[in-house]
DNA sequence: GTTGAGCGTT
């Protein structure tokens, strides 16, 4: 009893003929609409932001006289905005400021008022030096842009200190 | 008791 196998097959003959032209007639429609056949692979969309984004919020306050406080910078910077934290870096040694800290805003509005208000005024007769706070996370190197951010992004060695993490693995 | 460019800790 072949004949029902050979029945199978020209009922399928047909159909598959006509699906190869089709096939054709697609492949080739594809083939002329992509441009790029063989390309190599497009570089991955990196973030058109800069390698140091800077915090909204938070200030970095630099140039404060050695008598400088939380509480100063606090009435300083309230007058602004909304301080909703204030830290002041001292040594661990001396215990003594370090002459700069951080100021936390509730927004970066009212972060950058007080930084375009207060860059380059004279607190306690030192003049202050107000810019955007680096973003600090714990188990991660810190780097700081000295002269440019969108420049030598890949050597940072040159314009950029690196603050390797204290933690040691294990 | 000193010094003066900078980016931190719970």
């Amino acid at each position: 009893m072949a004949a029902r196998a050979l029945l199978s097959r020209l009922r399928f003959a047909p159909l598959s003929h006509h699906h190869h032209r089709h096939l054709g007639r697609a492949l080739s429609a594809a083939a002329t609409a992509d441009p790029p056949p063989d390309e190599s692979p497009p570089p991955p969309p990196h973030p058109p932001p800069p390698p140091t984004p800077p915090s909204n919020s938070k200030l970095f306050v630099a140039g404060l006289s050695w008598s400088a406080d939380e509480r100063s910078l606090t009435d300083a910077f309230s007058s602004f905005g909304t301080v909703t934290e204030v830290r002041i870096m001292y040594d661990k040694n001396s215990g003594r400021s370090r002459g700069f800290g951080f100021v936390h805003f509730s927004n970066e509005y009212e972060a950058k008022c007080a930084k375009d208000a207060m860059d380059g005024k004279v607190m306690l007769g030192r003049p202050l030096r107000i810019s955007f706070a680096l973003d600090k996370v714990r188990g991660a190197p810190v780097v700081v842009p000295r002269l440019s951010t969108t420049s030598e992004m890949k050597a940072p060695s040159n314009g950029a200190k690196v603050y390797p993490v204290q933690g040691s693995p294990g």
